[in-house]
DNA sequence: TGGCCGAATTGAAACGTTATAAATATGAGT
DNA sequence: ACTCATATTTATAACGTTTCAATTCGGCCA
């Protein structure tokens, strides 16, 4: 314990127990777990240098920033995060939005880990609060916001003016989204190229010799929908196909309700024999339609999908499918929000990710 | 605003801004969040008086805790959980501990909807640990007990001598597992009824007609390992058949690996004709194996699944399968803690859930 | 009149931290 | 010796809540 320049430690003004057996636990507070003050007994000097010392603040002495450091590791002192939040204002806490009704599937469980990940070693904890989507997506917002319960939130399937954007933007709130909008203020964000994608899926259901494609979109409040029209409308003009796009279902209807329209429609005149699926569920049912009609992928009837779960590839027959790494949307989103919550601009903190790998006929 | 004795309205001992322009927002913190001070300084009383009537203690006079109330409501109060924490130790936060590295399709989604269902309203949030189950289980649950992160516990995959269920245990610690153990103190658990599952998956297979029965097992230590061995075992030997464990793949051995084991085997003598599957990916893994090796579910070969997703349903063939609402679990997981932390002895918080549905030849 | 009681309310002290402003000691410059 | 800038450290006041130990008050009993 050398001291730099004069250790208080003779002085009795501490007063209580600092006196002959200021032994390592032997306060009146015992068992307990050790505080700033414990710290302070230990090394003689005073809190406020204490907590000083443990930012590293430059104008504490390098030497007492290591008898400190040391004593804490010792004791095995942790800071109170109660005490922090209520001093500071800050919460250490990121809250998730999670929307429950639909669910590419492994999704929620790929994208706490990844977050999870980003966030390991930074003290930061993951709050998770349902998102209704079919209620006010604004409520549990507003809440975060006026009971400052978080230092920064992340949300998925956004809306091309999603009004938590909005409102986020206006109070300055730092947030990342999964997904774009179409504000002209920036924000962060990661998201998917689904317009690449849905060309790309249309090329290989052309190569593969569909005539007359389809997809089922999401509801075309979401940015996503967009991107996926722009792209499928776009290649299949420009190959000149017939196509269709249903107005009837969404990827968030019933799987139920999307296997009875493709069913439907197979039974009807020129039925599509191209299908690009935004999802493994969209797939799944399209599949199990055509299955019931009696047809079989590949075999005049196509498919190429979108998969999130790596688990996807034991489907039989395999779909041809482009990922979309979720685990590591879920790293990138901590990532920026971390650093959006440091202060780095959000014109800066915006990353669209390609698809990975490439459509292919299935072996199997 | 009546006050039942003696209002200091007019004693000024308040000092400082409560005189004569006590407008609603006219104080010193005029847009801040309104405290307890806030609403002492509207209605006259103490700020400790305030408190005790918004817990409506009986010790505050019922027009009191009226007026405060009212005045609560007003201003918009909601109480400070940075504060209620430090000073109380008590968190409103439940941690999940969350695994990573297995997962059957959509559980965690479904789970985490209904843990935050159970929840909604009372104020507690979801916290998300994550649970790496191949390194220490236990660094996280120390970590939260020593640095009370949270008022309660809840996490899956529980093993029969759970060292966290230990722990938990010693430190009397609110928690709810998913899954017993074999500890003779008692603690609150929800169980899928496992053994029950595996008896009447081997009696479904029977009844098709199978001869040869396997089933691939989670890893010995989890307990639910146990049950299904057990409830396997005991109606495989009641209809004196054949039957097999294999020892290679486990529950968690990676997809691909199930996959290539169970092509092997049907490569070899005797293959099995009964598959118990104990998730959906361990069910298409095995489906995906029998359609490469040629041969067709319903066909000389079977399979009886538990599945945890209601997507499932779409999967074409068809597989027998019963179901565990892993919604109901999580809703279910956080009714049992909210109990627990409110002191209910553990031994009256224990459920096991009964499989859904029956097992019925695919129609599709 | 005075003392005592119960009901209602209150001041003050915590909980553990950080930020502000002030204090102290050191060394250099005059 | 005296001042002054610099380098360190410190006392103190918050942050918003809950709770302990008073305090006030009217009425009741002696």
């Amino acid at each position: 314990m050398a001291h730099s320049r004069t250790p208080p430690d003779d002085l009795p003004r501490a007063g209580s127990n600092s006196g002959p057996n200021a032994g390592p636990n032997a306060g009146p507070n015992a068992g307990r777990r050790p505080t700033l003050r414990t710290i302070a007994e230990h090394t003689g000097f005073a809190v406020a240098t204490v907590s000083r010392a443990l930012s590293d603040d430059p104008r504490i002495a390098k030497a007492t920033r290591q008898t400190v450091a040391k004593a804490a590791a010792e004791l095995g002192y942790v800071p109170d995060r109660a005490a922090q939040r209520l001093r500071t204002g800050r919460t250490k806490v990121i809250s998730l939005l999670l929307n429950h009704d639909h669910e590419f599937l492994g999704f929620t469980n790929e994208l706490l880990t990844g977050i999870t990940g980003a966030l390991r070693g930074t003290g930061y904890a993951v709050s998770v609060i349902p998102d209704y989507v079919g209620g006010d997506r604004l409520e549990q917002v507003r809440k975060i916001l006026q009971q400052n319960l978080a230092d920064g939130l992340v949300f998925t399937r956004t809306e091309s003016f999603d009004p938590r954007v909005r409102l986020l933007l206006e109070h300055a709130f730092p947030f990342v989204t999964h997904g774009r909008t179409e504000f002209s203020q920036p924000h962060a964000f990661v998201d998917f190229d689904n317009e690449r994608f849905a060309r790309e899926a249309v090329q290989y259901l052309v190569r593969q010799g569909a005539t007359r494609l389809t997809m089922i979109l999401p509801e075309s409040r979401f940015t996503f929908a967009q991107h996926l029209r722009y792209g499928f409308l776009s290649a299949v003009r420009e190959h000149g196909l017939a196509y269709e796009l249903p107005e009837e279902v969404t990827l968030d209807s019933p799987p139920g309700d999307v296997l009875d329209y493709v069913r439907r429609r197979q039974a009807q005149d020129k039925p599509p024999d191209g299908h690009v699926c935004v999802g493994e569920v969209a797939a799944m049912a399209t599949l199990a339609a055509l299955t019931d009609c009696g047809r079989r992928a590949g075999d005049g009837v196509y498919l190429a999908a979108k998969r999130a779960s790596p688990v996807f590839e034991l489907y039989r027959p395999q779909i041809a499918a482009q990922f979309e790494d979720v685990r590591d949307v879920g790293r990138l989103l901590g990532d920026l929000l971390l650093r959006r919550i440091s202060g780095e601009p959000a014109e800066k903190l915006q990353i669209v990710q390609a698809p990975l790998g490439s459509f292919k006929p299935p072996a199997i």
